[in-house]
RNA sequence: GGAGAGUUGUCCGAGUGGUUGAAGGAGCACGCCUGGAAAGUGUGUAUACGGGAAACUGUAUCGAGGGUUCGAAUCCCUCACUCUCCGCCA
C-alpha cells in the first residue's frame, strides 16, 4: 500500500510513475487526495468534540465528588447534545475511510526510475545472460518424457490422489527435491541468511500483509472452515514475522531464507507451457527474504542477484536476467529481476526465480519499522527472491544434461546427491 | 473436544467505574557523587494519527472487536492467544 504521505507530498510524481505500468491513476489519485482531506477535516472535527466530551466528563467527575448533584445533571444534557454530533461526525468519517481504503488499495506500487516502458513480457529488458546452451542431439526428450522413463515424477497417480498438477516425485525424483533443498539452504545460510520452517497455512492479516489479499484472492487455496489459506509463497509467511514490529538498528538487516511447499490454484492458467513440471498446483520453493533500511535497499536488491545468480552458476544452467517492464512487474514491487533458465529440449525459457525490491509497499501494511539514529521510527523496504524454484530448475537440469546412461549432475550436487548422474 | 486460570508500558508487577498514559520495582539514558567504577542520588524514559512555524496541543491505545455509562484497564458480550488438568493423538 502507498503512503498517503507521498502521495499528498507529490501527487504528480505518483501519477507519472504509475503511468509506467499503464496504470490509469490520475483520476484515482485525485479522488484518494479529495477524500483525504475530507477525511482529515472531519477527524479534526469529531476530536474536538470528543476533546469537550472528555472535558465536561472530568467535570462531572468533580462535582459527583462535591456532591453537586444537579449541576452534574445539567452537564450530562450537554454531554447528551455533543455525543449526537460526534455519532454524525463518525459516520461520515467512517464512510469516508471505507471510500479512501477501497481506494488506496488499488493502487500498485511505484515503479523504481529504473524500470523500463513496456506493456507485456516482451518488453522486458535482458540485463545479462550466463552459461551455456547445450547441443542436444535429435533423440533428446523433454523431461516430461524423461520424467516417465525413469520413473521420478508420477502424474497420474498424484492426480488419483489430490488432482491434476500434484505431482508425487518418486525414487531417485524424491531425492532430487531433497537434495535441491538443502543444497539451496546451505548456501543462503552460507551468506547470512537465517534459516525458516514457517507455518504453510496463515490467517487473513497474514495474506493481506504481502499483498495476496484482498486482490489475489482467487489464487491462493482457502481452508474455509478455518479461515485458513495455504501459502502460495514462503514470501508470506515469514516476511510477516516482523509484522507490527519495530526494529533496533543492530538488528538489521534481517536476512532470513525458507524452504516451503508452495501452493497455487493458478485459476484460469491456459496455454502451452502447462505440461510437465512447467505449471503445477504444488511446487518446492526456497526463498530469500531481506528487511532492510530504505537507503540501503537498491543496492541489497543487487547483491541479491548476484546471489542467485551463482546459484544458477553453480547448477551450471544457462540463463538469463530480465528487467521486468512497467506492465509486466507485479502489483506490489517497484523493480524486479526475473531469472529464467533454458530448457533445452523445449527450447523455452523457463522462469525460476523473481527478485523485487517492494520498497515500503508491503512494510507500510505490515507496519514493519525501525528506530533510525534520530529516534524516530520509519518502514523498512523488504525484499525478496526465490533461490530457487524447483520444478523448472529439475525441469532443466533433467533435459540439458541427459545422457544414454541417464541424466548428469552438475558438480555442485555431486557430493548433495551422493553420486554424479541420476 | 471438556474444565479452569490468565493476557497491563522494554521487562516484572499493582490497579474492580472518576486528573490512571497508567502506582511500585527493574532496565535503559543523561546528570550529580567517585581518581575510575560499583553503590548511592536526581531527572527522564510508549506508539500511532491529527492541528501548530515552534513551544506545544488534541484524539486513540492496558490481547482484539463491539456494548453499557456523562466517564471503562476496571462492568457486559464476542473472538484470538497463553498456561494447567482431562480426553485424543504423530
Amino acid at each position: 500500500m502507498l503512503q498517503i504521505n507521498n502521495i499528498r507530498q507529490n501527487p504528480q510524481w505518483v501519477k507519472e510513475r504509475l503511468s509506467v505500468r499503464n496504470f490509469p491513476a490520475i483520476d484515482l489519485v485525485d479522488r484518494i487526495l479529495q477524500t483525504d482531506d475530507e477525511l482529515r477535516k472531519i477527524k479534526v472535527a469529531a476530536e474536538s468534540l470528543q476533546a469537550m466530551v472528555n472535558a465536561a466528563s472530568k467535570e462531572i467527575g468533580a462535582m459527583m465528588a462535591k456532591g453537586d448533584k444537579e449541576l452534574a445533571e445539567n452537564k450530562k444534557k450537554e454531554v447528551a447534545a455533543l455525543k449526537a454530533d460526534i455519532a454524525e461526525k463518525s459516520a461520515e468519517l467512517s464512510a469516508l475511510e471505507n471510500e479512501f481504503n477501497k481506494n488506496i488499495l488499488q493502487l500498485p506500487n511505484l515503479p523504481h526510475i529504473s524500470v523500463p516502458l513496456g506493456k507485456s513480457a516482451e518488453d522486458n529488458v535482458l540485463v545479462r545472460e550466463g552459461g551455456r546452451k547445450p547441443t542436444l542431439n535429435s533423440s533428446a526428450k523433454p523431461h516430461w518424457d524423461l520424467i516417465k522413463q525413469y520413473d521420478w515424477v508420477d502424474f497420474e497417480t498424484g492426480a488419483k490422489l489430490a488432482g491434476s498438477g500434484f505431482p508425487l516425485y518418486k525414487g531417485k525424483g524424491a531425492k532430487l527435491q531433497r537434495t535441491l533443498i538443502q543444497f539451496f539452504l546451505d548456501y543462503n545460510t552460507a551468506a547470512g541468511y537465517t534459516e525458516y520452517m514457517p507455518p504453510l497455512m496463515v490467517n487473513e492479516a497474514t495474506a493481506y500483509g504481502t499483498g495476496q489479499l484482498p486482490d489475489k484472492e482467487g489464487q491462493m487455496y482457502h481452508i474455509t472452515a478455518d479461515g485458513l489459506y495455504l501459502i502460495p509463497t514462503a514470501e508470506v509467511p515469514v516476511t510477516n514475522v516482523y509484522s507490527n514490529e519495530i526494529l533496533k538498528e543492530s538488528d538489521l538487516p534481517v536476512k532470513m531464507t525458507a524452504y516451503t511447499p508452495c501452493f497455487r490454484r493458478e485459476a484460469g492458467s491456459f496455454g502451452s507451457d502447462v505440461r510437465g513440471l512447467n505449471r503445477v498446483h504444488q511446487f518446492d520453493k526456497v526463498e530469500i527474504i531481506q528487511l532492510v533500511r530504505p537507503e540501503e535497499s537498491y543496492e541489497v536488491l543487487e547483491e541479491m542477484v548476484k546471489h542467485v545468480e551463482q546459484l544458477l552458476n553453480l547448477l551450471e544452467l544457462p540463463y538469463r536476467i530480465l528487467r521486468l517492464c512497467g506492465g509486466d512487474m507485479g502489483f506490489t514491487s517497484a523493480l524486479t529481476y526475473d531469472f529464467e533458465v533454458y530448457s533445452a529440449s523445449q527450447q523455452k525459457w523457463l522462469e525460476v526465480s523473481s527478485v523485487s525490491n517492494f520498497e515500503t509497499f508491503q512494510t507500510n501494511r505490515m507496519k514493519i519499522r525501525y528506530k533510525d539514529e534520530a529516534g524516530k521510527s520509519q518502514l523498512l523496504h523488504s525484499l525478496n527472491g526465490s533461490s530457487l524454484a524447483l520444478p523448472r530448475i529439475v525441469a532443466a537440469l533433467l533435459e540439458n544434461n541427459q545422457t544414454d546412461g541417464g541424466v548428469l549432475l552438475p558438480k555442485a550436487l555431486h557430493g548433495y546427491f551422493g553420486a554424479e548422474r541420476l
